[in-house]
DNA sequence: GCCTAGGTCCCGTAC
DNA sequence: GTACGGGGCCTAGGC
């Protein structure tokens, strides 16, 4: 319904407002003056700083500070938050197993601590995804290149799977791979690793590569001639 | 110092007090249901829903949700936050420049506003990361094979800068690549590339390829043989 | 559980 | 500004 608030609450409102809303399956925002260690795939710590964390009933948790997209400290959902009071500091620890990892927070200073229910949310709807442009490829099959028939997605080669498997117009097998940006060497390289595999694996003896992308690096270009590959630019969003 | 709350505002306070409050430079959460939009990139709706967004002073814009790590849309720094009433609904839009995109959030529903300023922060201190092996690398060269003699890093090809350049015992050139956790295709692609463009642009004729990673995929390592590239298990932290 | 590749990836760094 | 590769990437989809 509404949320609840403590500001400035001392350690044992907070411990309790906190352990009760997140058995509750309630989101946590905790605004303060904190420490953060982490221990998993790497190992880090952060000095006292003011952040904005937030623990959300999945496990997931966020230590945001001012300025930037990304958490300066989190930790993925799947694992389970403790809340400890420890020398009269509250700390928060969050771990995970596969991997095993863990935060811990260690407030100095708490300046709010807020509880609210957040129903479970619906999927957001997104156009212009690489899978839109394998779309726009399918059903005009022409904007590839005149004669190209798509036979397969997803075919698989040793090499991993392939966006889309076709053939030309003299029969010769033809990859595609799909970019729905501006592509750098590495699409080259996942292209020709493709192509490599298909050459080893089909019985047919050469196996041409096509990638396909609104435009394209100086550099990825000229390993696309390196492995005679060649580069169709085509657009996510249909353009009329 | 503290932080300025208003629970269930009507829309003129809680647009004055964002208004102001991101002015100041200091971040606000709302918590209230909302539908999001955004066009730039991609196009993207959300119906609406119970969310907790977050906007901070450099233009960054976060929309969580009850799950999950990633904000469920969201606008990275660099761009501005604009306020308006409109219908009695309150709107933010956040828009930025290259790329040129927009988030619009509409508010059918306020249950909590609340500022604080957080003070700059510092960087978090990470070991265990890619740079961490390349250095274990440098200082113990024998790690990668006895008589491997580092000669540059970061040594440009027209294919890209590689990890390591150097040399093995019989004087050969070698091309290490470092990475920091289990490896598939992607990475045996990326020395691959190296590798080919070095005996292009080298006067030898051979150039050896060296994978260092702590553990390899299956397909990574068919990839690998191909490639008749070699792959040596490291971890970036020191194993006493 | 692992593997594979996409992402409005974000981000730093070098050019 | 662009470009290139790293990331505790995260996440979805197969197997």
């Amino acid at each position: 319904m509404g949320v609840t608030t403590r500001s400035r609450p001392d350690v044992h409102t907070a411990a309790e407002l906190i352990d009760e809303s997140l058995d509750a399956g309630h989101v946590c925002s905790i605004v303060g003056r904190c420490t953060v260690a982490y221990d998993g795939r790497t190992q880090s710590t952060l000095p006292a700083g003011e952040r904005l964390v937030v623990c959300k009933p999945d496990g997931t948790l966020l230590v945001h500070h001012a300025a930037g997209h990304k958490p300066v400290n989190w930790q993925p959902p799947g694992g389970t938050h403790d809340i400890t009071l420890i020398d009269g500091e509250l700390h928060l620890q969050s771990r995970r197993d596969a991997p095993d990892e863990r935060v811990e927070i260690r407030f100095t200073d708490l300046r709010q601590v807020s509880a609210y229910a957040l129903e479970e949310d619906h999927d957001r709807d997104v156009t212009g995804s690489e899978d839109d442009l394998r779309q726009r490829i399918l059903e005009q099959p022409t904007l590839v290149e005149e004669g190209f028939q798509p036979r397969m997605t997803e075919r698989e080669t040793s090499a991993g799977p392939v966006d889309i498997y076709g053939v030309d117009a003299n029969g010769t097998p033809v990859i595609v791979e799909c970019k729905r940006r501006r592509v750098g060497p590495d699409a080259v390289g996942q292209l020709a690793r493709y192509v490599a595999a298909a050459e080893r694996e089909y019985t047919t003896k050469t196996v041409r590569g096509i990638l396909i992308a609104p435009s394209i690096t100086d550099r990825a270009e000229r390993e696309l001639t390196q492995h005679e590959l060649k580069w169709v630019a085509l657009d996510p969003i249909h353009s009329v």
